[in-house]
DNA sequence: AGCCTTTGACCAGCG
DNA sequence: TCGCTGGTCAAAGGC
């Protein structure tokens, strides 16, 4: 066996570890798994130019859990992860179909290891793609620039090279394809184009300290934020990205391999299946959003299935506890946290419900921040912050307190962030894209639970 | 021989 | 204008 197949070897049993590991993470809560998890919008539609698909981030292989012969995977892995070209390139560059030659990389400031960038091997194709990597290699982000202008090749391989490049054996391209179907990954580069505004970060100080001190580190409590919230606050860095895709192939994408199905089942399968029974709690403030905004919303949940429940102005009129039961019903709720937001007694209870549950296991929360900033809602500045401390005026010291717990919560919750320049059609598209995955990962929960062994309404 | 990576240099954009 | 940063080029060498 040569050391090329030795590697591939390694690296695909790797994957089939890295498969596993994420399937029995569906224990934890969903917002755990936001790094292995990120669902492809399957059908959206073109009413923008701007399209962005999210991808999962290549499984850190750092995260594979210390049992069994994955661990001696993990220390080789990491192992060769720190050493420079031949294995290395083996197992971080990510896999698209196609072929690709490194033309050149970069040391970019902030990381440790520096951008790498490929062309498309193709003679006439002039995409390009850029490799980023933390710590241990692992990569953090994936930009893909122009279309392709040509078919991908079938073999995989380019020319007669031997040499490992752009094989099928890389961590990457196996996460990426076990996380996604074919047809996903098909649809999205049909659609994919530039954003890198999505990253993670800690959600509190501490987290940030931390993650400067590990900045490869997973962890559980990253929210999503976008840049702009970012550099809202210099304290918070940038801990983790979603791969990216900037510029759109203009050809079709083969089916994945096989390898892709075997290993782990499709997740719009998940989606449907999780729809059925989740339901997702909208709330919200002010007609300024709900004739607008949340209704482009609702829309978007009725043309991709997502079954939903408004509490809107109309039904105010009767007790609080009703909707408080709606809420319970529902696994997910989509807090459209505005300006006016913070001036309704009843958005207030509504979000101090909303803790209360999630607290309890019960309910995920998407916090979207519509036209005001997550820090404004945490830290209760600006108009938000106005318009809280003028209800906060008249209301008890109990009520007051119970809601600032309850907005810091959501607001350090990952989330989705509309700026006042941004496009909404795109961010509505975001927004269904984020709670399509969230679905997953709640269906997928409530599917672990489905499969104890031992309980026989279950099996 | 062909294809690849490496790496230093060059260039452009930006503040 | 200058310095910084990111993106690309192209020669050299490896497989």
């Amino acid at each position: 066996m040569t050391q090329q197949q030795e590697l591939a070897q390694v690296t695909a049993q790797a994957v089939q570890g890295n498969t596993v590991h994420t399937q029995s993470q569906a224990e934890s809560p969903p917002y755990t798994e936001q790094r292995q998890t990120s669902l492809i919008e399957p059908e959206l539609p073109s009413f923008s130019p701007l399209h962005r698909y999210q991808i999962p981030l290549v499984q850190d292989s750092s995260e594979l859990e210390p049992v069994s012969i994955f661990n001696r995977q993990k220390c080789y892995l990491l192992s060769l992860a720190r050493q420079p070209y031949k294995q290395s390139r083996l197992i971080f560059q990510a896999d698209d179909e196609y072929n690709w030659r490194k033309y050149g990389q970069k040391q970019v400031k902030g990381s440790e290891f520096p951008r790498i960038y490929y062309k498309c091997t193709h003679p006439s194709c002039h995409v390009k793609k850029k490799v980023e990597r933390s710590l241990y290699g692992q990569v953090t982000a994936i930009i893909y620039k122009g279309d392709h202008n040509h078919e991908p090749p079938h073999n995989n391989k380019s020319g007669n090279n031997d040499n490992g490049s752009s094989k099928s054996c890389d961590i990457a391209s196996q996460t990426h394809q076990t996380s996604n179907s074919s047809s996903l990954n098909k649809t999205k580069r049909d659609h994919e184009t530039t954003t890198t505004n999505q990253m993670y970060v800690a959600s509190d100080s501490e987290e940030v300290r931390n993650a400067e001190k590990h900045d490869d580190e997973p962890d559980p409590k990253r929210r999503m934020v976008t840049k702009d919230d970012l550099f809202d606050e210099p304290y918070r860095r940038i801990c983790y990205k979603r791969a990216t895709y900037e510029g759109k192939h203009n050809h079709d994408v083969p089916a994945a391999r096989t390898s892709s199905h075997q290993l782990r089942p499709n997740n719009l399968h998940n989606t449907a299946t999780a729809n059925v029974t989740q339901q997702v709690a909208i709330i919200y403030r002010g007609d300024h959003v709900g004739c607008n905004f949340v209704s482009h919303v609702t829309d978007a949940f009725d043309r991709h299935r997502v079954n939903y429940f408004v509490d809107k102005k109309e039904q105010r009129g009767t007790d609080l506890e009703n909707i408080f039961v709606r809420f319970q019903e529902s696994s997910i709720a989509l807090a459209i946290i505005s300006t006016r937001f913070s001036e309704s007694r009843w958005c207030m209870d509504e979000s101090a419900k909303l803790k209360e549950l999630a607290d309890q296991g019960k309910l995920q929360i998407i916090p979207i921040f519509y036209k005001v900033s997550a820090r404004d809602v945490r830290r209760l500045t600006g108009e938000f912050g106005d318009n809280f401390w003028t209800l906060a005026k008249k209301s008890s010291g109990d009520q007051i307190k119970k809601w600032m717990d309850a907005l810091k919560y959501i607001s350090n919750k990952m989330g989705l962030s509309l700026k006042d320049k941004s496009s909404e059609a795109d961010f509505i598209k975001e927004v269904v894209t984020e709670v399509k995955r969230v679905i997953v990962a709640t269906g997928r929960c409530m599917n672990q639970e489905a499969l104890v062994p031992g309980d026989p309404q279950k099996d």
